[in-house]
Parts: structure tokens; C-alpha cells; sequence
DNA sequence: TGTAAATTGTAACATCTGCTACAGACACTC
DNA sequence: GAGTGTCTGTAGCAGATGTTACAATTTACA
């Protein structure tokens, strides 16, 4: 089946293979449907830094990313920015539409060149109605985001530093993470001041615990690459 | 319809209005199916301080609470417990019976007598096939449960203590909080330790966070039970 | 009621972290 | 290669937090 997407994407973006006719959510769907469904589905194109959508839009959309890395963050009352997560292609963003608020409640930013796939909360109620396994399908998917926070809270609770940025790379290689023969490996860049939003630490503080991680042997470096040498994949 | 609940609970527990027969998450089931499914359903009796399911047990189990609350907690690596989530009757627990891994990555403890029903992996599914408007109800819960493990994410990442400490009693206040005149209150104790756990921070360090909120009257005490003046319910 | 256990409050001190400032390293552009 | 901006590393200081110890208070239960 040739995709909609590769067309739009150009030679900018490297594409997931994974697209709306063949993720597995939609497996068992009927051709037609598949085809109904992708022709509908609403595709955006964006570049390095621009906004899927921003705290505080109706959230009436979600989507499938296709190429890139999005990550979502929320500005508190205070005003200081909070990462809460970065997605890569294959995710789904937005998954917020299901719930009673109507407003996203946090800010999606493509970290690069990204193409999504939207589909309306209407679009996808018909279709999990009509189709009750995709309902099954995105309710694993969920649970597994919410395995995912649950995790992601435990990291936080640590009280040091060390062990909390340690935990949030865990999870971030766990979540993004590639297989090398010297660990596993963080496959895009991660900047200490991004570290400090995904942990609550100041920026100065994330380099002296890298230090110290460094120092320890619990990471290692491969350019700008981070490796994790001592965690086993899930 | 009179329930078997119950019969079973006896006069010790206080229970949910909330009941499978019910409970919003399967209105619009048929009558003979909602005595099917309550037929089914495996009840529990549980004590204080008993376990619903321990942390590594297989998962093919959910459960709906009937009465008094349940904490979720993990034990880590390092052998520190972390106190994650606290759920009260209606709430559900063991929402990773839906993922892919096969044991609970967490455990779950009663905090006064509880009565549950439980439900298997393969029950559920049949019923979300044959009604998959219930499907979509649950879809809808398990976001709003991620809406509130990524607000708690939120509450974590404040690094000073007194406001991660205020963060995670409004998000437990929005949760488990009755209105008042004088503002939300916590329906149950919470102790020092129990938020030390909450916030990831020392007993002590709980207690001189406590007194600051206390004197600047972000808090106020009726008996044992806290008051947040200031908040709003969402 | 009386006693034991749990919870809360206080203090002192060592350590950790936030904060600011600045210098070097690196990438990118012209 | 110079210029610009971003990222990383280092230092010092003030304030916050962890840690330990112990007393005061409340709760649980015989």
C-alpha cells in the first residue's frame, strides 16, 4: 500500500514505517476502511519547533506521529516551563481528547521535521463503535502510557539528584533507547537544560550529577550520544 | 436492584453507592448481561493493611473498589517504598491487567476494610467486544487517569519542597477532597511519612514544610482532617 | 484507664542544591 | 577565519534539605 504520507514528507523527513494503514492499532481493519479512515485522517506538516498544538486549544484531535520526535511540556502557574515527555514516531500525541476537559492540558513541540496524522474524537468514536477491537487496542496503549507516568513518577520521588536524573535516563532509553554492544543507546541529543525540565533540577546541577554519573561509570558517551551500559532493555 | 455486595460487606464497611450493577462505566449494558457480569464478578473481603495484589504478581486481574481506599506503592531498586497513587471506592485498580507485561509493577494495600469485585483479563475483553460502547467508557478513564499522573509529574518537578508538598495535596485534594465552607478537606489522615512518600521527601522535612504552609494559611486543620482554603474544585 | 506504639514537633549540624557569574568548547553563518 | 550564539564546565555562596536524636503529643488497644 503506498502512503499519502511518503508524498507529502518529501526527502526532508525520515519516516517511520509505521502509518495510519499499517499501524497496529488498525490491524483487522477492512480495506475499504483503511482506506476511508487514511483518506480522512488530516495530515500536518510541520517544522523544527513549531506547536501540534498548545495548552489550553480544544482538544478535539489526536495524532499519530509519522516522522521526528515531539516533546510535551506545560507551563505552571509560576511560569516555569515542565517537560513531560518527548514521543517519537509511532506514538500518539494528544491522547488528552479522550477525557472530560476539553483543553489540552500541556504544548506539543516537534523537536525536528515531523508529519502527523490527526484524526477527530468523533472520527475515532465511530470507528472504536463500529470496530470494538481497536477499542481493546488503544486501551492497551494507554495502559501502557500510564505504566510509563507511573514510572516516570517513581523517578521523581528519588530525593538526590543523582538518582533522579539516573531514573529519567532510564526511562528515556527505556522509551527511545537503541541496543549497542556497549549498552543501550539514547538516540537523539539531550541538552542539560532539557534534563533539568525532565527532572525539576537546575541546569548547573545536571552537570554536576552528570559528572558524577560519568564518573561512576553508569554512563558513557559516543560523541554526543548517551549509552547507558548497565541497564537491560524491558 | 439490591446488590450482593452488601450482603458480603456486612455493617463494617461503609460502601460506594458506586456498584458494578451501576457503576457509569457499564450503563446502558442489558439487564441479563449486568446480572451475568455481577454474577461473575469475584468479590473480596479485605482487611486493613491486607494486599490486594503484590508488586510481580501475574496481572490478569482489575478491580473495582466498593469501599474505603487503596494505595498503590512500588518498592525500588534501591529498597525504598514509594507511596504512588492513592484510589477510593468507584475508582478501579489494576488498570495494567491491560498491557503487555504480565505482572503487576506495582502493589496495592488496603488502608481501611475494602471490598472489591474483580474481573478477569478475558471477561473484560469479551465484554468490550460485545459492547464496545463500554469500550470507549473505559478509554475515557484511563485518560483521565493519565491527566492525573501527568499533573502529578507536574508536582514533582517543583524543586523546593513547600511547593511540591502544596502540588501534591491539591492534586489529592481534587481527587479525594469533599467541599466545604471553608474550603476543600481531605476526607482521611494522611500522615507526615505517607506524604514523605507522596513527595519524595524526608518525614522531617515534611513537617517543617507543613508549619511554613500552615502559618502563610495555605492549609488549615479541622481535628486531623486538612483543609485547602484557596483551592477551587476543577 | 493505663500502657505501648505511632505520630508529630524541635534542634543542631553536615550536605546538597539553587543561584549567579564567567570562561571555555562547540556549532553555525557569513 | 572571525563572529555569533548555544552548550558545557567550574567556582563560590546562601539557603534548603537530609540526617540523627530526642521530647511531646496523640492514638490504639488491652
Amino acid at each position: 500500500m503506498t502512503c499519502l504520507c511518503q508524498q507529502l514528507a518529501g526527502d526532508d523527513i525520515e519516516l517511520s514505517p509505521v502509518c495510519i494503514g499499517n499501524h497496529w492499532i488498525f490491524k483487522n481493519l477492512e480495506p475499504d476502511e483503511i482506506k476511508a479512515l487514511s483518506h480522512d485522517a488530516m495530515r500536518k506538516k510541520l517544522t523544527k519547533g513549531q506547536a501540534l498544538f498548545l495548552q489550553g486549544d480544544p482538544a478535539d484531535e489526536m495524532f499519530l506521529i509519522k516522522g521526528g520526535h515531539i516533546k510535551l511540556s506545560k507551563v505552571l502557574e509560576d511560569g516555569t516551563e515542565l517537560m513531560l515527555d518527548i514521543r517519537k514516531a509511532g506514538d500518539f500525541v494528544g491522547e488528552n481528547m479522550f477525557s472530560e476537559e476539553s483543553l489540552y492540558p500541556v504544548s506539543a513541540f516537534c523537536l525536528e521535521d515531523t508529519l502527523t496524522c490527526g484524526f477527530s474524537r468523533s472520527q475515532f468514536e465511530a470507528l472504536v463503535l463500529q470496530y470494538p477491537r481497536v477499542g481493546l487496542r488503544i486501551i492497551k496503549t494507554l495502559s501502557e502510557r500510564i505504566s510509563s507516568l507511573t514510572d516516570r513518577v517513581g523517578s521523581l520521588a528519588a530525593s538526590n539528584i543523582e538518582d533522579r536524573l539516573y531514573r529519567v535516563l532510564c526511562n528515556v532509553a527505556k522509551e527511545h533507547g537503541a541496543k549497542s554492544p556497549q549498552g543501550i543507546v539514547i538516540q537523539f541529543p539531550l541538552t542539560h537544560e532539557d534534563l533539568g525540565f525532565l527532572t525539576g533540577a537546575h541546569r548547573v546541577s545536571i552537570t554536576r550529577a552528570m559528572k558524577a554519573l560519568k564518573d561512576s561509570g553508569k554512563i558513557l558517551f559516543q560523541g554526543r550520544r548517551l549509552i547507558l551500559p548497565t541497564l537491560k532493555m524491558a
